[in-house]
DNA sequence: CTGTATCCGGCTAGATACTG
DNA sequence: CAGTATCTAGCCGGATACAG
């Protein structure tokens, strides 16, 4: 997958900023999935987000953690285990998302 | 402009599905600026959206007005006139909006 | 088990010109 | 004033194979 060019980091609208962190086809339902359980490993996530590639899943994983909404913990063992969850902000942001998920579904009521 | 492929109408997932109304890059500016304005004339709302050509704004106001999200009151005189306002759903619409705005500020702030 | 490398196609949106 | 037509480019994400 290429380099990320898409997102200017603390662009101006902090609103089109929150869209760009969790816009994207997947975002949404990883953090769905974290949320849900708390902590995940790679492979569950994986079964969590259906449809989801190995390509994409990773290179998602990673650009969530670097704006800071997804936590990385590998423990060294054989095999090895890794264990995803969301960070505080991660938190933050689901009863935004509550609200938002409400809207929609009045929206589909139409 | 393309035939939309994009928005499964009444997907599963209403949060999915909310942000299939709302994403792609202009629809979070128009809705901002409409909200601030009650009504625009086209001209008004192309100078609002800083940057959008004739052809993608006129294409985003007729998916918006499908969707329910945008009213488009036509009035026939010479010049013809034109004015767009949000519809009650997309004034539904802003407090979700101004939730994850807050959010998104937290985030440009760390 | 947890990823990465490479290659590639389709869609989103832009440029430019034109119209009722 | 308020759009539309046509053509094009570049990003987003997918398929497939491979690796530590």
């Amino acid at each position: 997958m290429n380099e990320e060019p898409r997102y200017k980091r603390k662009e101006d609208c902090p609103l089109t900023y929150a869209f760009a962190l969790i816009g994207g086809k997947w975002r949404l339902p990883i953090i769905w999935a974290l949320w849900k359980n708390e902590k995940l490993r790679y492979n569950e996530l994986k079964r969590s987000v259906d449809g989801i590639t190995n390509m994409v899943l990773s290179h998602t994983l990673k650009e969530m953690e670097s704006y800071g909404l997804v936590v990385r913990k590998q423990y060294m063992e054989i095999p090895p285990r890794v264990e995803y969850s969301l960070t505080e902000a991660g938190k933050d942001l689901v009863p935004s998302l509550e609200s938002l998920a409400k809207w929609g579904k009045a929206m589909q009521n139409k």
